[in-house]
DNA sequence: CACAGTATGTAGCCTAGGCTACATTTTCAA
DNA sequence: TTGAAAATGTAGCCTAGGCTACATACTGTG
């Protein structure tokens, strides 16, 4: 590990030879993503960047999947203590969900999941076990293994997670 | 959603063995942390949670200091740019660099990294190092590999860090 | 040397996530 | 059956991160 390309070689001439700069793209509406400039490094902080805010939906959407499947409904404030939240920030977030279609609430009657919520638990189920799991095959002890999985999950690309996959097949 | 979906009623279960809950504790400055009730998950959440919050701090001072190395300075703009956000946010973030000690940074002048910034930008730079060689060597694509890492590798915990190397090291 | 054109900086607004305080509904046990 | 306790919901405030619009400082020509 000497010889490795540190990083991205952020090296290209620095600033000086900057020439446009219109208005910075008076388009898009939901920010930048594809600003002609330099595609490479930017769209991929971009990208974490934008990874980062549907984890906390993903992290919702698994636990109600599986307070339903353990107790048989879901309510906020257990989801709010399994979070380690107050209630009204997880009452917020479930309405957050509900707004985007991947849960459905009635006043004082609990949480449940849409079809597309269900799918997305499944998603985030799976590929959190395949997480832990890799970071087990490489040698991480089982608490952190678990631990950063949490944090890790919602960054692992789906390239990222069919390698992860070969990976514990070979291995295993 | 036919049978009893008044919530409530079968899980009393699960929300049995509550009996506090006195004002959601009074103390704790930053928020919780720690409460008594369900310290495993509840805390692990916080944790990645917490972790994401560092991670643009991360980005910024690895950034400033390649741009510096390679160009013998780091201007707002460039890094704006190269994050692909805009220079009233970058120079927002750099403000908060400067307010934690991160950076130094006089009107029209470019930023520098205190001595702590440098330390940080060091470690962040090796940790990056690591997870993508990590990544490479369980057979990810070298192109995904690059830009999951740059979400990744927030979440590595020193331990799975120091698991990581000893795979490499063993493994190559 | 001036001035146009960048780069910087400031102001103000927005959303996501959090929290506390307070109000309302349910539940459950006496 | 009723009332206290717990759960749920609402209001309002805060910070981090983003953005646009506008203002100011630099700087490199012509």
């Amino acid at each position: 590990m000497s010889e490795s390309p540190r990083g991205r070689s952020i090296g290209r001439s620095i600033g000086r030879s900057l020439g446009r700069t219109p208005k910075h793209t008076p388009e898009s509406p939901a920010g930048r993503a594809e600003l002609p400039a330099e595609p490479t490094q930017a769209s991929r902080f971009g990208k974490a960047r934008t990874a980062q805010s549907g984890a906390l939906m993903e992290d919702y959407v698994e636990l109600i999947s599986d307070l339903i499947g353990t107790g048989g409904e879901a309510r906020p404030t257990d989801i709010a203590r399994r979070l380690g939240v107050s209630h009204p920030t997880a009452i917020k977030t479930i309405a957050r969900l509900k707004r985007e279609g991947l849960a459905v609430a009635k006043p004082y009657r609990g949480v449940f999941l849409t079809e597309a919520g269900e799918f997305l638990a499944e998603r985030v189920r799976t590929r959190h076990r395949i997480v832990v799991d890799l970071l087990l095959a490489v040698g991480v002890p089982a608490e952190a293994a678990e631990q950063d999985a949490e944090g890790l999950e919602h960054h692992v690309s789906d390239a990222t997670l069919a390698a992860f996959g070969r990976f514990l097949r070979r291995a295993q």
